[in-house]
RNA sequence: GGUGCCAUCGCCAAGUGGUAAGGCCGCAGCCUGCAAAGCUGCUAUCCCCAGUUCAAAUCUGGGUGGCACCUCCA
């Protein structure tokens, strides 16, 4: 398995720190609002990584954190006059039943920043015994960039002399302008902890490393971590200085590799809350079926900016129409339990840095041979149990084909439609074996109108969604 | 201004030194009472210029265009 490591810049064989074990961290939502399609991108990017992990034979210990202290979420609350608690709670049911829609699987470990304050705290206090950390006036706790060598050899940037001059003028007691938070004194009423540096609340970029020391990190190997993850804004200055954080406290690195993925266009602009151009999932989802959301949001490279457009979501939804439509005719065949050609194609390309356009292609040509092959006289059996069992490998890596084929195509349908679907059915059969075909015509035109498809098949009349 | 990424058929999109995958759309045909679905066939020399090489979409240099990070951000 080869995965582009975002620091090193450069696709790298995978070597778990040990043997048959992953560890994988990736940066999860601060649950202040709706999450949106590229909250939906990340998500899925890392819940495909963690099924090919699998696939491989690696126990994987996957967490995401959800960030549920924060100044937006307090801004939050005090506009719509709720507890804290309660704003975070509602958005971090949201998320959950929408990443479920969209069948992300639940990750190991879900540590909240909440849950997550002693060893905040520790690792601040360890940053501080060793000369990393400083108190400002405002009694606020900062890390200390230049305390830190190799601060920036993450994300290759320097600092240049300028903003050196001018970050010494314009700072808030703070020594160096990339110097961060690590502990804000609270000045408000508004939500505070207690520390032994006083009532207040984590810096944001100090959770990630300490739920990685908390929950996953290995204390005997160079890095803490197998596999970070995140958005490709997530590389400075989150990851940066979380990777600062972590070395300086505990004398390793933090992770092995680092996955960045792209961002979500609309336009050929990232989509963000604060560009207000947001497409929010649960929008999306009254729209399509999640499952034609995962298909068409993971059908290209992860790394590449994904613009969204209707056109091409409807496009991908065709595609993944194509694999219902065999999974359809194929219903109860029993799978073959053999190894196919098709499945070590499969995990070989999605080895590959997760190469999904050329996984797509696989499945299409799959798809269109057995087809073919099914389209000719014959019983093809063990064809046919094949195909299933390189259904059923699709649907376990990649999660597409997960829903029974008859109820896919009835998306968005209600219980009287189908019905009336139904019965309208009955009475076309009866006319088309009188042989009255423009009645037969007419309701199947009427049944178009409802935005239904008729097909007629030797084993009957079927009917899909458009 | 600093740093980085990208540019392949009408659209989406793989391929990164050996002579252009796949999908959508379109056209022609098979099948069908007619459709739908399925199947078959057809459609690009890879932004521009120069260079390296027996050989480049793929490497190097220079353009042009787009995007991102440098502030909260998936």
């Amino acid at each position: 398995m080869h995965i582009f490591d975002s620091v090193q810049k450069t696709k790298r064989k995978f070597t778990p720190l040990k043997e048959g074990k992953v560890t994988l961290y990736v940066c999860g939502p601060t649950v202040y609002d709706n999450a949106h399609l590229g909250h939906a991108k990340s998500a899925l990017v890392f819940d495909l990584l963690a099924r090919v992990l699998e696939a491989n034979g690696y126990e994987v210990t996957y967490a995401r954190n959800i960030t549920d202290i924060d100044d937006k979420i307090i801004k939050k609350a005090l506009e719509q006059k709720k507890d804290i608690k309660t704003v975070t709670d509602f958005y971090t049911e949201a998320f959950h039943t929408e990443m479920e829609a969209i069948g992300v699987k639940r990750p190991t470990l879900e540590p909240k920043a909440t849950q997550s304050l002693e060893a905040m705290i520790d690792l601040i206090q360890k940053l501080i015994d060793k000369g990393h950390a400083y108190t400002t006036p405002d009694n606020d706790v900062y890390f200390d960039t230049t305390s830190d060598s190799r601060y920036l050899t993450l994300s290759h940037r320097n600092q240049n002399e300028e903003e050196k001059q001018e970050r010494v003028v314009s700072s808030h007691h703070k020594k160096n302008h990339a110097d961060f938070a690590l502990w804000k004194n609270v000045k408000d009423e508004t939500i505070a902890f207690d520390s032994p540096f006083g009532a207040g609340r984590p810096g944001w970029h100090l959770e990630c490393s300490a739920m990685i020391e908390k929950h996953l990190a290995y204390s005997d190997t160079p890095f803490a971590i197998d596999i970070h993850g995140g958005g490709a804004d997530l590389l400075f200055p989150h990851h940066e200085n979380e990777a600062a954080q972590t070395r300086c406290a505990t004398n390793h690195e933090l992770a092995n590799y680092w996955i960045h993925n792209g961002f979500v266009t609309i336009d050929g602009e990232k989509m963000s809350k604060s560009l207000g151009n947001s497409f929010f999932l649960k929008d999306a989802l009254k729209e399509y079926d999640g499952e034609v959301l995962r298909f068409y949001l993971l059908s290209t490279h992860y790394r590449s900016n994904f613009n969204f457009n209707t056109q091409d979501l409807e496009a991908s939804k065709k595609r993944l129409d194509k694999l219902y439509r065999l999974k359809k005719r194929l219903f109860g065949v029993t799978p073959c339990s053999d190894e196919t050609a098709f499945k070590k194609a499969l995990l070989d390309a999605l080895n590959d840095d997760m190469n999904v356009s050329l996984s797509l292609a696989l499945i299409d040509e799959m798809i269109n041979s057995t087809n073919e092959t099914l389209d000719t006289p014959g019983k093809h059996k063990l064809l046919k149990r094949e195909a299933v069992a390189n259904l059923a490998y699709i649907e376990e890596l990649l999660g597409f084909g997960v829903k029974n084929p008859f109820e896919y195509f009835q998306f968005g349908i209600n219980e009287a439609t189908k019905e009336r679907i139904e019965t309208r059915i009955k009475q076309r059969n009866i006319a088309k074996k009188a042989k009255d075909f423009s009645l037969a015509d007419k309701i199947r035109d009427e049944i178009l109108s409802l935005g239904v498809h008729l097909m007629d098949t030797p084993q009957g009349t079927f009917w899909e969604k458009v």
